[in-house]
RNA sequence: GGGAGUGUGCCCGAGUGGACAAAGGGAGCAGACUGUAAAUCUGCCGGCUCAGCCUACGGAGGUUCGAAUCCUCCCGCUCCCA
């Protein structure tokens, strides 16, 4: 049908290969949309996801706007959600074992899961396709299983870093992980992936999704791996049990104040995941001498938020934030507080109102002066607060709350 | 089935009878500095009715004036042999 034209498909491998760790192969790729063009049909770009984390954050997020772009430029989305593997409950990774989920709690999490992937995704019927695993792993028989272990070898799966790095390191790995690349893979075959997304961590599982299909008789996915994005702390991936991450839930004012947080030194790694932004303009914000960092980060940090919220909404978290810590002012929202007529010490009120988790803390808290109220220090635990009209209190740099009658 | 190890606070990790709420590091929190950056310095970092008390070193018992440390049983994990 189209034709691509060479300048097409540059443009198209640009936009596709941007900040990719790595593909097998790009030549792979390039061949399969001259091809698919031709063809008149759609790539098949398949992306895994694990309905035990119902939660995206912008971690997750990088695998999505790739999935997205593939969407934007024709592609069709297979979502495969890994409902077998969940009730199963997958120990890999972690040697921690992971609770095994009912039907109706993976349910629920796809569900939360779309809802927000939503966000990213085009969700209309021809761009989007969604399948469940146990659709096809569930009927399998045990001779089914073996034959199909029966195409990878101990050699092989050790070659996977993880495995290799906990054998030598005397960490249990369980028979049944060796099993869970081979259910992957075996998704690929069965919805024909062209194209399989994934993250760094699931590179050796993709590509057994390529040799299973090669066995199959079927051409070879391509492999896209995207790196796994560093979180707010610089260091660690990004993850909510860590605590380092920005929720594409989140309110815009939360979502700047966690961008606005991050190391300088990841600012590029964001811009390129995270935004749309041209590379040559990338050039400009990340030199110093032509940009103020600050400047900068405020750039990302607007241009993610309203990815997420809108312009608008990004804009007044630009300003709330520029009013709260370059002016020092008080927020213009933020929650009540409500405290009795009698009064009570700030230590409760610390409790009470969350900004403490125990009363030990709220001590300490007010002890290291981190605690005041109308700009004034409180330095003693007992002090008594009362409702006097809209005083504010502040705990640390960035907690507030009205003190409101009870 | 047999043998050898091992289990400490959010994580890593020291501690083998008293000075242990437990060294050290990391994470986290707070203060100073700043751009809610980095680096640096300082303090905190189980709970409470907070100069005191309570709970804690896999679990349950026991020895002892006194146990994370010794003994018994149990549980978990690892390695080696079969």
């Amino acid at each position: 049908m189209t034709t691509l034209t060479d300048q097409q498909l540059q443009e198209q491998l640009h936009t596709l290969t941007r900040g990719c760790e790595a593909m097998y192969t790009q030549q792979e790729l390039e061949h399969r949309l001259r091809q698919a063009a031709a063809a008149g049909r759609s790539l098949r770009v398949k992306l895994g996801m694990d309905p035990t984390a119902p939660d995206i954050h912008l971690g997750h997020s990088v695998v999505l706007r790739k999935m997205r772009q593939f969407q934007d430029l024709g592609h069709k989305a297979v979502l495969i959600i890994g409902d077998y593997t969940a009730r199963v409950g997958d120990p890999s990774g972690v040697n921690k074992t992971r609770p095994m989920l009912s039907d109706q709690q993976i349910r629920d999490n796809a569900q939360t899961y779309f809802q927000q992937a939503g966000k990213i995704l085009d969700t209309s019927s021809d761009k989007l396709e969604v399948r469940y695993n146990s659709e096809w792993l569930a009927g399998l028989s045990f001779a089914d299983v073996l034959k199909l272990a029966a195409q990878m070898t101990v050699a092989r799966m050790m070659e996977r870093d993880t495995f290799e790095k906990r054998y030598e390191a005397g960490v249990p790995i369980g028979v049944h992980e060796f099993l869970y690349p081979l259910m992957q893979g075996y998704d690929s075959v069965c919805v024909d992936a062209d194209v399989e997304l994934g993250g760094t961590d699931q590179t050796f599982n993709n590509l057994v999704g390529r040799s299973l299909q090669e066995n199959a008789g079927k051409s070879p996915q391509i492999v896209v791996i995207m790196p796994i994005l560093v979180g707010l702390d610089g260091t660690e991936k990004m993850s909510k049990s860590k605590g380092n991450y920005v929720g594409i839930t989140d309110a815009p004012q939360d979502m700047f104040g966690k961008i606005m947080s991050i190391p300088d030194s990841l600012m590029g790694n964001y811009f390129t995941l995270l935004t749309e932004l041209p590379l040559a303009e990338l050039d400009v914000l990340l030199d110093p001498a032509r940009t103020h960092p600050r400047q900068a980060k405020a750039t990302l940090a607007r241009t993610i938020v309203s990815q997420y919220h809108g312009a608008e909404a990004a804009q007044a978290a630009s300003d709330e934030f520029d009013r709260i810590f370059a002016q020092k002012q008080v927020p213009t929202d933020m929650p009540e507080l409500p405290v009795p007529a009698e009064g009570v010490t700030v230590v409760q009120l610390l409790v009470s109102s969350g900004f403490a988790g125990s009363t030990s803390e709220a001590r300490r808290l007010v002890q290291q002066n981190a605690v005041s109220l109308d700009d004034r220090r409180l330095g003693d635990i007992n002090e008594l607060i009362t409702p006097d009209s809209g005083a504010v209190l502040k705990v640390g740099k960035r907690r507030f709350g009205k003190i409101v009658t009870k």
